[in-house]
DNA sequence: GGGATTCGCAACTATCCTGGTTACAGATAA
DNA sequence: TTATCTGTAACCAGGATAGTTGCGAATCCC
């Protein structure tokens, strides 16, 4: 699976650290280290599905559009993950003249839907308040990378 | 994710019907709807993970090593999945200077751990003999693909 | 022994996904 | 007006996947 729900916790995990103002898609980058555009298409996508709100322009960035507490990771890995699957099914359709290709599928869809379900039951119960206090705790007195550069400018 | 599994899992049914004797992987691809080849792949990892033994030479092919009760579909999961982890963290380590970025990615680890432990357990209990029996219920009275091959032979 | 069948494996290809990068138009604050 | 920031398209490199070919080795049957 692609790192995209990682990096879209990191983000919020961040947005969540300084609600107070928005964030640019360059501080973000050099936290989770990797290229602004990355953080913009994350953050995109985050925003299509409501959980923060874009200001473009200067001094622009963003910012958290819910409660942290109210922001489930299952609704994190929904907005950023591009299959709604988790297991693939065949390439190509087994054979429809044949006992087990006729069937197996339905009865893997079965299977796969209730893994897939206990997985996400776990993700639905976790929100970023619970990440962000998790974070915290871990974390000592430090400074954000880059909280620093809006105080400059 | 890969098809991998959803391809064992046809293997496996298709070898849990037809204990009584060795299958090809010519027979099995009819079946599955691909190459040969790809099918020995699958069977390879499943033969070294010991569910199925394989018979070399002519009449050869693959038969179940195990009762299919004894298979979980978590056994076959491990089996053919290259990568032991459902999530991805992120693709470069993150900044470390940063207190988000230090600490993030044991928190992802924790919940990320929860929901692959959720997913596997849902696997864990379900054995090839339930797979068999769902699709066996599906299923009327019809031959397997190449079933009649080794006949005329 | 010889021929036919089958596996195992290496190698190659086409395709897709991902992350990273550059470039540029549009929006916004100072 | 200028500097800053977003959004998006376009492109590239790397890795994974499924499919394919080819060949050596094992095995069965005549």
């Amino acid at each position: 699976m692609s790192s995209r729900v990682a990096v879209a916790v990191h983000v919020l995990a961040i947005l969540t650290w300084r609600r107070s103002e928005p964030v640019s898609s360059q501080q973000i980058a050099r936290s989770v280290n990797t290229h602004p555009v990355v953080v913009r298409r994350i953050v995109g996508a985050l925003r299509r599905a409501g959980l923060v709100e874009v200001q473009p322009g200067a001094a622009g960035g963003a910012r958290l559009a819910r409660d942290p507490a109210e922001i489930t990771l299952l609704e994190v890995y929904r907005s950023v993950e591009s299959s709604d699957d988790l297991f693939a099914l065949h390439a190509q359709p087994p054979c429809q003249d044949c006992g087990v290709g006729a069937n197996i599928q339905a009865s893997l869809v079965e299977v796969f839907g209730e893994a897939q379900a206990a997985m996400e039951a776990v993700l639905a119960r976790v929100t970023m308040q619970d990440v962000w206090r998790s974070v915290f705790a871990r974390m000592g007195h430090r400074g954000a990378c880059g909280a620093e550069v809006r105080r400059r400018a």
